[in-house]
Parts: structure tokens; C-alpha cells; sequence
DNA sequence: CAGTGGTCTAGACCACCAT
DNA sequence: TGGTGGTCTAGACCACTGT
């Protein structure tokens, strides 16, 4: 193959149903979704736009596997180096996950991916293997208006009203994290009226709808010397 | 060349003085600061450990420029795609900075690059900024041997004796961060004696020596609707 | 064992920057 | 024009996973 292929079209599909491959191939032509060195981005960038995009229509399932390195590089027609860098970056944006003699995984269930990895998973998960007890401590639990730092980061009118749930959260009473929560009020009335010490915000915020609801909090401390 | 060399051995220089190279090279032979296939850890990485410590040394100053990516492979022994790996790798640490047409270029003052944006930076920053009193509350200040996964993470041996240093980071009394601190015990001593409720860590090591020390700690907490 | 990701190389061409 | 990064390929071998 020429060092930079004119074009080539596929559509990606889990590793059950490869038979219509073919097909998809021949019907190619103007289709869309399709690779090509002639000029906008570089090829991995391209390539981790069709995979991103498979991801977010749900043609790519949270959890499901990608075809092998080998195989996409074949339906896509780019080099393994090439493809390998597309993945990689969807690595970094949190939409895969890779899996040594395993294979390439999509992460999370839809909503809760991207920007950095869930690290309140790990909190639970090191709980749980630990036999430890998780509990919480409550630092503030309010609704008040969305300053405009917040209503920025969250997307929604300043002012808005906001429920503000601070936590500190123990390993058999040992204060392991902060965690800083920021759902806006009408999503979920009965928030501000809930003990969260023992409370799960998720059972909260399940029964009161599906509107998606992101919060986080990142502590980082780095030392090194002058 | 062999697709897997058995070693090499530079030592990296600034654009101006390569004229010592030639020599340099030819006193290599047993020198340390070597990339070797033989085990230990993937090439880049070596590499990129190699030039992350010219730049914490000050061997590669602030702002100055690398030799070309072609020089170094030929000086490391390894090939462009590996080279750019270990560059690439140094760019997500903040460590360096590319620019096309022109070359690699070390990036920050000195002190705060490296990983992620350093929260703790932003932690003081904020404390002086609202006129808040951050004070500490240490949960944990001892050496013990290192478990594996902290050898992996400091590319340390396992067992090696490990400065632990837990502290809840406080803003005018509230809880408001994590900082969690892992120092080889060898690098500075007084670690272990050292009172950390008001005392500085970067004090300690700097008065310590120029030993390069990482340490972090990161807590994520997201939420969304299941 | 076969399958899959992880690393590495050598060589090529393109795009940008300075002279 | 010449130097430097940016992208891409084809092929190879190693390391891990699961049957």
C-alpha cells in the first residue's frame, strides 16, 4: 500500500457481526465516515473521531470490546502505528480502556465518561477489597444560587439555584477524600432534605429522574525540589 | 542497527556545548544514565526519565532548546518514534513543550511543571487570595518498605524504606484537600522527624538536597444518574 | 497453544520556520 | 534552501490472556 492511501470507508461493528463487512466496503463511494490522507485532519485524528463517534451513537456499547488492532487497521486502512495513536488518545479522554492479551474496551456506561478517570469508583472498589467501612462526613449540604464560576463549569444561567453537598469520606473513620458535589436544584427537590452520611446520592438521584448529573472533586498535591 | 540494541550511554547537552560530545561519547562504556532493552522498563520511558533528569539537574535550563530529534536518536540509540514517544510522554507532564519548525523546548520556571496542573499550587494560591489560614492535620508520617505497586509508581525497588506522609489540607478549619506523599526515606532523612502540622515539605527537601522527589495525590469524585 | 495488546525499528514524505 | 517537527507505513518481536 502507497505510504498515504487515497481513502477508504467501514463502519466499525463489535466482534460479533463482521459479515456485512464486505458490503459496507462496496457501498462506500460519498458515503461519510470515512479516512482520508488528502488534507483536514491527520489520519489517527480522523480515525479517533469514527471510533468516538461509535462510541456516542451507541453503535459501541459501554463495556463491549473493539475488533483487534490488526482487523481495524485492515477496514480502516491505516498502519498499526496509526491506529494505535487514535486509540491511545481516546485513552486519555477517558472513552477506552485497554486490556493487555485482552483487547480495547469502551469505558463507562455513557454519561459518566469522559474528562478524567472516576476515581470515586476506586474509592468504592478499594472499600469493598479492603473490607474496610465506607462512611461520610457532612461539610455542607445547601442549596444556594450558581456563582459564576459554577454555572460556567456546569453549563446552566447563573443564579441558578444549586444544591451544594460537600462530603469527607472515611475508611473505617480514617478521611480518605473530599467530595464535592454540585447538582442543580431542580433535578432533584429532595437532595437538600437528605441525610448524606449514610445516604447513597446516586439512590437519591435515581429516584428522582435521569436528568445526567456530573460532580466531582480533584485534590492534587505535587512536591519536588527547587 | 539490531531492532533491539543491547545499549547505549549519553549524556544529553544543550544546542551550544556539543562540542564535548565526541568525547563524552567515547567515555561512555559503564556510565550510568544508559537506555539498555535489556528489562527494566520500555525505552521511551528510559528516555524520558533520561531527559526529565537533565531538566530537573538544570543540565537542560528552563526555556532552552533540545539537540534535534535526529541527534538524539543517533546519541540514545533509539529510533524517532521512540525518541517522540518519550518526548510526548514529557509534554503531557509539562516537562517540555514542542514547536514545529523550530524544536523541543523545556517549559516552566523549573519547579511547576510536571503532571497534571498542580493543585496544590492553586490550594495556597486560593488560601492567600481569600485570606484564609491553611493549616494541616498529618494522618500519617512514618517510613515502611514500599509495597510493589508503590515501587512501580517511583520506579523504586520494593521493600526500599518510604517516607509516608498523609496530611488533610485545611482552610480556615474545613477540610479541603488530600495530600498524600510518598519520599524515598534515603533522600532526606528528616522526613521522619519533621512536624508537618505547620512545617513545609518542600523546606525539608530542599535543605535536603537536589535528590528530584515526586509525590501526588489525586481524589476524583463524579457523579451521574445511572 | 492462538489471539491480542505493547514496544521497537528503519525509512519516507509533508508542513513549518528561519535564512 | 536547509533544518526541524509532524505524520505515516510495513514488519518484527515480546508480554499477557485465555483455552
Amino acid at each position: 500500500m502507497s505510504p498515504r492511501n487515497p481513502a477508504a470507508s467501514t463502519t466499525l461493528h463489535t466482534t460479533s457481526d463482521v459479515a456485512s463487512e464486505g458490503k459496507a466496503m462496496a457501498t462506500a463511494g460519498s458515503d461519510s465516515r470515512t479516512v482520508r490522507s488528502d488534507h483536514p485532519d491527520p489520519l489517527w485524528l480522523q480515525v479517533a473521531a469514527l471510533v468516538a463517534e461509535d462510541v456516542s451513537t451507541g453503535r459501541l456499547g459501554a463495556g463491549s470490546r473493539l475488533p483487534a488492532e490488526r482487523e481495524l487497521c485492515l477496514r480502516l486502512g491505516v498502519s498499526r502505528v496509526t491506529l494505535r495513536k487514535a486509540l491511545s488518545h481516546l485513552v486519555e479522554e477517558g472513552v477506552l480502556r485497554p486490556s493487555h492479551g485482552r483487547g480495547w474496551y469502551v469505558a463507562a456506561t455513557s454519561s459518566e465518561r469522559k474528562d478524567w478517570p472516576n476515581r470515586l469508583e476506586s474509592f468504592s472498589e478499594t472499600a469493598a477489597r479492603m473490607n474496610l467501612t465506607p462512611t461520610s462526613r457532612v461539610l455542607r449540604s445547601s442549596v444556594d444560587p450558581a456563582t459564576l464560576d459554577e454555572a460556567e463549569e456546569l453549563g446552566i444561567a447563573p443564579g441558578t439555584p444549586l444544591f451544594h453537598l460537600d462530603r469527607v469520606r472515611l475508611l473505617e473513620g480514617i478521611p480518605t477524600a473530599i467530595d464535592r458535589t454540585r447538582v442543580p436544584a431542580h433535578v432533584a427537590p429532595a437532595l437538600a432534605e437528605t441525610d448524606f452520611t449514610t445516604g447513597s446520592l446516586y439512590d437519591v438521584l435515581a429516584s428522582a429522574g435521569a436528568e445526567p448529573v456530573r460532580a466531582e472533586a480533584t485534590i492534587e498535591a505535587q512536591a519536588s525540589t527547587p
